[in-house]
DNA sequence: GGAAGTAGGCACCTCAAAGTGCGTAGGGGA
DNA sequence: TCCCCTACGCACTTTGAGGTGCCTACTTCC
């Protein structure tokens, strides 16, 4: 079996590809991101007010206490939410301050960082805003072809 | 029990955050790009050349064939790369061309929305390499401050 | 006639991300 | 006195994206 070739080959070069995805920067962006909360999180620090029903939501990054990200993101659960804030602040894109009142709060914000890229993914957004309705017609169109 | 509230609110509004979630075009389009090999495709159909080891990869999209994006993706499976192209081809991202060649040849290319797309990515792709070495530095600081 | 290549389909398995539930400390209000 | 608020920590469970292996039908080359 000196003919290994097509498996081993395969196998080699996935390690050494798996290696370059580990390292490519594009790549762990995109690990980061695709969190089910992280991108919420960032709108949420980035531009969203306390926001009434007819906000525009345009307002300045303002630093949020966990409760009240906790009460705007309505079905995150105190894990993912401690869990993500946690993972963002370590990567510097959102700073956290432990305010010493009655009951000890916790303040989050943006960091200069984190606007970056909260423009970045707002980008991302206005994308999907315009392009996401010819996605779902190909969709449906696609659907309805295969049948 | 009448005084359900707490827990039954959270339910309550965590199937409506779920709803908006999944309603919310961002949302989705995050969880297109986010598949591990959707973004790694929309390069190499969007920029890539046969690439020898000095270019520059920034080339015109070009259709490519189903093996020559299996040998360009080194260690994707057969499986992810078929599933990957037909979503991406239900989403009217990338169009696939069935050529009756000797064997029967497949080739897959961009279209306009997943050339327009493609921009966007490659606007993320920017940002990942001019900062994300401020973020590996701000976690290694935070690691080492934890310590 | 068997091997190899072309573009996949199908079934099973794995593992990590996300969800669930319970506990914490320290004080404040009824 | 008892419970609830703050912002979490910990352990267990679930689920679905992705991986692996084996299969196809057709053709051409050796």
């Amino acid at each position: 079996m000196a003919t290994t070739t097509a498996a081993q080959q395969r196998a080699q070069s996935k390690v050494e590809y798996d290696a370059f995805l580990a390292a490519c920067p594009s790549r762990e962006l995109l690990n980061r991101i695709s969190g089910k909360w992280v991108a919420l999180i960032l709108a949420a620090l980035g531009s969203d007010g306390p926001r009434e029903p007819g906000d525009v939501c345009v307002g300045e990054p303002r630093p949020m206490r966990y409760s009240e990200l906790s009460r705007m993101l309505a079905g995150v659960s105190q894990k993912m939410l401690t869990q993500t804030l946690r993972s963002l602040e370590r990567d510097g894109l959102v700073s956290r301050a432990v305010v010493p009142t009655v009951p000890v709060t916790v303040t989050y914000e943006l960091t200069d960082l984190g606007v970056s890229l909260h423009h970045m993914v707002r980008g991302l957004k206005s994308w999907a805003e315009t392009h996401m309705d010819d996605v779902i017609a190909n969709r449906a169109t696609y659907d309805t072809r295969t049948d």
